[in-house]
DNA sequence: TTGTATGCGTTATCAG
DNA sequence: CTGATAACGCATACAA
């Protein structure tokens, strides 16, 4: 049978009033009421009814999600989606979920953060894209009291309460065991990227660090691996010059890595210029899926970025609601895509 | 805001009671009354409030989960877990979910519908492991007008509410995939798997099928393709001493592809004997991992079982309790394991 | 410091 | 056929 709080409170012959200021530890409590209540708790178990509490709840709790607009940065669309799938879940809950999108910039995402302060929200969900930025807002948020929860970028220096995304580090290693798999012999490998600027985000880091120490620590015989940075305020064009120019130079270059989510854009020179390599890129954005159906991307690494959405949101609301303290990291799945199971990947079952 | 069924009362000049009869479809209304109804809610658009409902309703639904004992099949653990999950989850409301296992015998599987007939379920999910016997309970439960859920092994004739489970044939292009990658030219294939008896289910030959046929239809050379049957009532002696024997007469097999969960019995053979061979098998049970780990078995197809009994529950609550009709065909991910993604697999974000 | 009463949105009963 | 009203378990304002 369900423990009430009438229960407790006619077992402890006090009233319902101080058993629930005795848990939600508000207004005053005499000793021995407390004794008393505590004695009943303790032997009938009480667990409260969160539905219940729901409907009976005055304050609306607020959570704020801060995320690249999806716009700009396709790979954002996915966990943009996975929130939009939380808010209508706990729709039926006293919470409201606001999204504040920036584009990927550092005076936007300053402005994005100072709204979300403003919003004055319980919690906030966010992509930490700016090192010293995002520490400044963590330090905010802490002084305010708010709960953070940092989702796809893992900046622990900044405390948040969890952060929920995929080890970039293994991920890379999983890629190089893929190349691994698929090599002969003398094959080279190149690893290559469109990115901002010379200096690039800590986790595209990881991912090549990772792939390259997988051939380090390998026992059998170490492939050559290069390096070919292109720039993405650079033509098109141009990057079609420099990669095939570099190709032809390094004919025994037969596998290419893209740590980032744009395989296609590689995938697509290579298709202009019919050039046969094997690709393993990262994310399933509709682009690489489609380079992946053509048989051009070979493999895309997955991280189930819809649910890193919707896990985030849901955390964040477990904390805020029920109090429950989430696990400080919460690393997703290292999903190895390709031509075949692509098509039974997230979003089946929604 | 938010629309209350006294809203739509008020706006539609009716009592509440009126309202409810309308929505539940119970007790009679008359015309007149249904018009404007209908015209309010079309105007204020009314969402029932899901944890209200919960907490004023008298009935307690009952869903009953028919499944394989997890100590006789190991796979089983894990969908059985899922549904610990799914049943932990909905505690606080009004359903109750009982669990009846099942020996992987014909008899076994009869009792146990029985016992599940009489427990008198608002709602059944289900493992229709045995064709004609589940055909039998199946039709039971459309004369009780009981919603059933399959889960695992696909028997659309039964015609249940939903499916839930992975494609078998398809998962086997995906396994086909994985070896047709790390071959070399003249290697070849060898299908073996331990079973009950000469006859097995329908999904493990359509394991075998779809991995049959991507090389039936791959435009590169056709690789041989063997096959090899052990019986699970067969010593483990003699399994041994037929694989290696085999192996030893078909030295230019390099790739085992093992359709069923017991690829770790196949492992374990080849591990005593030193034969170094590509494996490729199903499900992440602990004793496939640990081959895994070992570099024994080089990649496993993972299903994401527990997800399966977790989303069975919770399908068959949404159908009885929101009245929402699932999909009626739910397929799951076909996950591609190896050494390198493995920890970070189901289960780290519960 | 403590107890009582009212309301949250829905269901279900019972008298009209 | 319809309307009024008491639950459900909890939170909270207010009275004692």
């Amino acid at each position: 049978m369900k423990i009430r709080i009438v229960d407790i409170a006619k077992k402890a012959d006090v009233s319902v009033g101080t058993v629930d200021r005795y848990i939600h530890k508000r207004g005053k409590v005499s000793k021995k009421a407390t004794e008393k209540i505590q004695q009943a708790v303790k032997e009938l178990g009480y667990e409260p009814d969160i539905l219940a509490r729901n409907l009976a709840l005055k304050k609306e709790f607020k959570i704020v999600c801060l995320l690249p607009d999806p716009n700009e940065t396709k790979y954002w669309e996915r966990p943009d989606s996975g929130v939009d799938k939380a808010i209508s879940e706990l729709s039926s809950f006293k919470v409201t979920i606001e999204k504040v999108f920036f584009t990927p910039r550092l005076e936007s995402f300053n402005k994005a953060c100072q709204k979300a302060i403003e919003a004055q929200a319980d919690g906030i969900v966010y992509v930490p894209m700016f090192l010293d930025a995002s520490l400044h807002f963590a330090e905010q948020l802490h002084q305010k009291n708010i709960a953070s929860i940092q989702i796809n970028i893992h900046l622990p220096e900044a405390q948040p309460l969890a952060f929920i995304g995929q080890n970039p580090f293994a991920a890379g290693e999983v890629a190089a065991s893929l190349c691994d798999m698929a090599r002969h012999e003398n094959d080279a490998i190149l690893i290559t990227y469109i990115s901002k600027k010379e200096q690039e985000y800590a986790h595209h880091h990881a991912r090549i660090d990772g792939f390259t120490q997988y051939f380090d620590k390998s026992s059998s015989a170490k492939p050559e691996i290069h390096h070919l940075s292109l720039k993405i305020d650079e033509d098109e064009s141009q990057h079609e010059l420099l990669l095939t120019q570099f190709l032809e130079q390094q004919p025994q270059v037969k596998i290419i890595y893209v740590p980032n989510s744009r395989a296609y854009r590689i995938a697509s020179i290579l298709d202009k210029n019919q050039t046969n390599k094997i690709i393993v890129g990262f994310d399933t954005l509709n682009e690489n899926i489609a380079y992946m159906q053509q048989g051009i991307i070979d493999f895309l690494i997955g991280q189930q970025s819809m649910s890193q959405g919707y896990n985030a949101v849901m955390l964040m609301f477990n904390a805020l609601f029920r109090k429950e303290d989430p696990a400080s990291t919460n690393y997703m799945p290292i999903d190895i895509l390709n031509k075949f199971n692509m098509d039974f990947y997230e979003g089946v079952l929604k």
